[in-house]
RNA sequence: GGGUGCUUAGCUCAGUUGGUAGAGCAUCGCCCUUACAAGGCGAGGGUCGCAGGUUCAAAUCCUGCAGCACCCACCA
């Protein structure tokens, strides 16, 4: 059997993959088991894997791997999402680039130029996806511009607008200038900007009084069509009635009162602008203003607004506004002022409230049974506090503005006459018959397409063949787990909800399990224009300093910026980044799940974990080797299974247990850490240790060493299978080679069954480990305390007369004359004086000092040893001596108690009496 | 203006119904011992953000405060 020395992922994992895929391995079957299911929040087709994709993968596959072990017919729906603004922006780049517009070659190349650039980039993140070692079901794979997915998604908008809950209407909206969209208010983020607040005088008709109104925005003063103030405003309350003359249009616009107003901002008195401001759109409602829309779609002024603004800029008209209005004398003041700029998601551009025709999805009704299936628990947020948050937004929900002024997604299925009436259908023809249309009336299509958001709502279902009623729904739906994070509660998981129960009339997922964000060292948010990201491709293979500083560059605008993460990349990777494989980086997200928390990428993390899967390399070459050489024939039911068979058996159980109970829980880390030290701490370094003192021994019987052998390759298959959701390739690799001397198997570790934790009573043995445990760290802190060389060969001398513990001494000579560098152990008839000693349970071990140890230092080392044991013996006394504490405490800490004062006062008696003897 | 989370060793973080404060990395010794130097063996290091309260007992429960982060919200 030939392994390596030392672990190497490359090569391992892909042609791994490879084969799983080839053979069928992540397909479900529809079959007589219980389903477990998964649905891949789709990523962008034209997108790349990040890492923040990377840890939720990571996530997914190891709950999917897991139940799938454990004998669930397990499906993780995967697909692309077609992601309208995200990819219709680059794809009007690329043209940009070319010199065209989309405009100039029309909407039918325009889409042709996107399917293009889908085809050309869509199997990129999926490719990415298999280098994780998801194990998705490729067979299943969907996009939501599939036939089958848009259909669904035309019967969903077909059947809600005939049910009413979806309008189109007239509406002020948030308008993205520069995508010429409407957009929803998810997609807008508020950001705190430096401005300014203007002060503005404006002269009240007939008489000459002035007021003043502060405004952020003195450009929409065009659109003016009132002015609030209080009604119980005692400056103002006289003028309310009464008309103000706009200057530069020189309009009459009303003083009207509103208490909505508020008197201590700015001078009391508010220009009411209906058509570009949402409270100003409702007061003007209230009020019946008339709207001004001055405005054209790309936020330049309309022919609303006198002759010499039109055609500019809001931004250029705001400074030519201001200058106008100072020339007039009619600018009081400029104060410096912070306000929220409302900011496109995708374009960063300022967003304008801005009146246009759309489509809205009546949301309030179908938010009810989503709010009530989070409360009865139909579905569980995870963690739990999560829940409110959702609440919060599901109860002030407002109507979904759902259509899009783009190209890129789902036509919506409207038609319209000339003279304007809607037929909604799922095709022509169904709009035609539906409204009764002859076929002589000319009708054209809406040339909106749906927000991408109202597909991804649908995801769940219609990815399983809805509204067809297919085995896979029946199996599948609804799903067990949504895996994704908080920044996608409204966007996302919301909508699900309310769409799933609405068509399917039942809950998507039974749980959703939010994970935190994945920052860079220093704990930022990774992103391209900040240039700290890291691609997760480039942690598996690894990158060169220098590609790794182009990378990052690339990603910046300003060349000023680009110059300063180049510095803090070669400081941050003077030697670029070193290949680690992709099971250490899984290992370390999964290690690093914790919940409620952001995770702070690291690189010492990933180095260490690297280490780990050497680790368990190199004791997989250990037993491989040793089998082939110890191994005998003895039959099973002759092996001797000695104490620390047993001992690692019941370590195994407890580890397993708690494995198990962490994927149940979403505690990835305390599954990943609970096999971390089962595998390094009790396999390799006790385990592995004590077997080879046996193992290499003279006399030794074969059933003993055929004993060994069998629960070394038992404990090696056990750790490989319970590790295999986390590091899937590693583990896969290992268990190829060891296979051959197992019984008969399968053909791979992923189809095998998942350890489970079964009982062994095995008390006994833990204890005995224990204690053995004990006594050599006993001998190793007296050997590491005075510089005894590793090679020298000491002897010890026991004393006491606990005769089970000298039975289990015995028993374990061997172990204790190897691992402790021992020549010779023999019983002392009383206390030794001349040496160091060590207290293990009952009993108390000696090494003589032999010139190698100094008395005085023995004094001060046992010295310390007794402050220990005082410090214990003073707390436990503290709490015996209390009255209350020993009536009120439970009984069972009480004992405890007890017993720990008892060993620390025996330990006293014994140090005290060494350290006068010395 | 509301809401959520966080604050524990030098760093990054665990700490599950309250019952002797833990890990990884880093640091300091000693070892290239035939699975692994990507390793082994050992050591040092914390008034658990601050102030109160409940309790026999508080890192853990309650209240208040401070700092940091994030989310939501129409103050011109």
């Amino acid at each position: 059997m030939n392994m390596e020395k030392s672990y190497d992922p490359k090569n391992i994992e892909q042609k791994l993959y490879s084969t799983w895929e080839e053979n069928g391995y992540f397909e479900s079957g529809i079959v007589e088991k219980d389903s477990y299911c998964i649905m891949l929040p789709p990523p962008n087709v034209t997108g790349s894997l990040h890492m923040g994709h990377a840890f939720q993968d990571t996530l997914m596959d190891a709950l999917i791997r897991f139940n799938r072990m454990r004998g669930k017919d397990a499906l993780w729906q995967c697909g692309t999402d077609h992601a309208g603004i995200a990819t219709q922006i680059v794809v009007e780049r690329q043209l940009t680039q070319k010199g065209i517009a989309r405009q100039d070659i029309g909407r039918k190349a325009f889409l042709e130029e996107a399917w293009r650039w889908k085809a050309e980039s869509g199997g990129t993140i999926t490719e990415q996806l298999r280098r994780m070692g998801s194990s998705m079901d490729w067979s299943r794979e969907k996009f939501t511009l599939d036939d089958e997915l848009s259909n669904t998604v035309k019967q969903v908008f077909v059947s809600l607008y005939r049910e009413g809950l979806i309008y189109r209407g007239k509406r002020l909206v948030n308008w993205d200038p520069v995508l010429k969209t409407a957009i929803s208010d998810l997609e807008v983020v508020s950001e705190e900007e430096k401005g300014s607040l203007w002060h503005m005088c404006y002269e009240m008709e007939g008489t000459q009084e002035k007021i003043i109104v502060a405004t952020t925005r003195p450009e929409t003063m065009l659109g003016d069509t009132a002015i609030a103030v209080h009604p119980e405003d005692v400056r103002y309350k006289h003028l309310i009635g009464s008309s103000v003359k706009l200057p530069i249009t020189n309009r009459l616009i009303p003083v009207i009162a509103d208490d909505y107003v508020d008197q201590e901002f700015g001078s009391g008195c508010v220009k009411i602008t209906p058509a570009h401001d949402f409270n100003d759109y409702l007061m003007g409602q209230r009020h019946n203003l008339p709207l001004i829309n001055i405005f054209e779609d790309d936020a330049t002024l309309n022919e609303n607004v006198p002759e010499k603004y039109r055609g500019l800029d809001r931004f250029i008209a705001r400074a030519l506004i201001v200058k106008e209005m100072q020339s007039l004398g009619l600018l009081e003041k400029i104060d410096d002022h912070t306000l929220m700029v409302p900011r496109g998601d995708r374009t960063r551009t300022v967003i304008e409230p801005y009146l246009t025709d759309q489509w809205f999805v009546q949301v309030a009704e179908l938010a009810k049974p989503a709010v009530e299936a989070v409360e009865q628990g139909d579905v569980k947020f995870v963690p739990e506090n999560w829940s409110k948050t959702y609440f919060d937004w599901m109860n002030n929900i407002q109507d979904w503005c759902i259509s899009r002024q783009l190209w890129w997604g789902h036509r919506i299925p409207a038609w319209y006459d000339e003279e304007g009436v809607i037929y909604v259908g799922t095709d022509e023809a169904d709009a035609r018959e539906h409204g009764g249309v002859p076929k002589s009336v000319a009708l054209r299509q809406d040339e909106d397409v749906l927000d991408t958001w109202f597909s991804s709502a649908l995801w769940p279902f219609s990815t399983l063949g809805w509204p067809e009623k297919t085995p896979e729904f029946k199996q599948h739906y609804p799903t067990d787990v949504l895996v994704t994070g908080f920044d996608i509660i409204f966007f996302w998981v919301a909508r699900m909800i309310m769409m799933g129960l609405k068509f399917t009339g039942s809950v998507p997922f039974k749980e959703v399990y939010i994970h935190g964000l994945v920052r860079d060292a220093k704990g930022q948010k990774m992103s391209k224009s900040k240039g700290n990201i890291l691609d997760p491709l480039d942690l598996i293979d690894g990158i060169d300093l220098s590609d790794l500083v182009n990378k990052r560059r690339a990603g910046v605008m300003k060349s000023g910026d680009a110059n300063k993460i180049e510095l803090e990349t070669r400081s941050e990777f003077p030697k670029g980044i070193e290949s680690f494989g992709t099971d250490a980086l899984r290992f370390t997200f999964a290690i690093m799940a914790t919940q409620g928390r952001d995770i702070r990428f690291e690189l010492t993390r990933i180095n260490g974990y690297k280490n780990f899967c050497n680790k368990v390399w190199n004791a997989a070459r250990f037993v491989l080797s040793v089998v082939e050489q110890y191994k005998g024939q003895t039959a099973e039911k002759d092996l001797i299974i000695g104490v620390p068979e047993q001992w690692i058996r019941e370590r195994f159980r407890a580890s397993i247990a708690q494995v198990v109970k962490g994927f149940n829980e979403y505690r990835f880390d305390r599954s990943a850490q609970s096999l971390y030290e089962f595998v390094w701490d009790d396999y390799c370094d006790w385990y592995i240790e004590v077997s080879k003192v046996r193992l290499y021994r003279e006399g030794t019987s074969q059933q003993v060493k055929d004993g060994i052998c069998s629960v070394l390759i038992e404990m090696l298959e056990d750790l490989l299978k319970a590790l295999h959701p986390i590091m899937p390739f590693i583990t896969e690799e290992i268990w190829l080679k060891l296979r051959p001397i197992l019984p008969a198997r399968g053909e791979s570790i992923m189809l095998e069954p998942y350890p489970a934790p079964e009982r062994h009573d095995d008390a006994k043995a833990v204890e005995i480990f224990e204690w053995l445990k004990e006594f050599v760290l006993g001998i190793r802190r007296i050997r590491a305390d005075y510089n005894i060389e590793p090679k020298k060969v000491i002897s010890l001398s026991v004393f006491g007369n606990n005769e089970e513990q000298l039975g289990w001494l015995q028993q374990n000579e061997d172990v204790i004359l190897t691992v402790g560098r021992v020549g010779n152990i023999s019983l002392a008839k009383e206390p030794l004086i001349e040496a160091a000693t060590s207290l293990v349970g009952e009993l108390t071990l000696y090494i003589p000092f032999d010139g190698l140890i100094d008395k005085n230092a023995e004094r001060i080392r046992l010295q310390k040893e007794l402050e220990k044991a005082e410090k214990v013996a003073r707390q436990t006394e503290k709490n015996l001596e209390n009255q209350s504490f020993i009536e009120k405490a439970p009984a069972k800490v009480v004992e405890e108690m007890r017993a720990r004062l008892e060993n620390s006062a025996s330990a006293i008696v014994k140090l005290q009496a060494q350290i006068v003897k010395l």
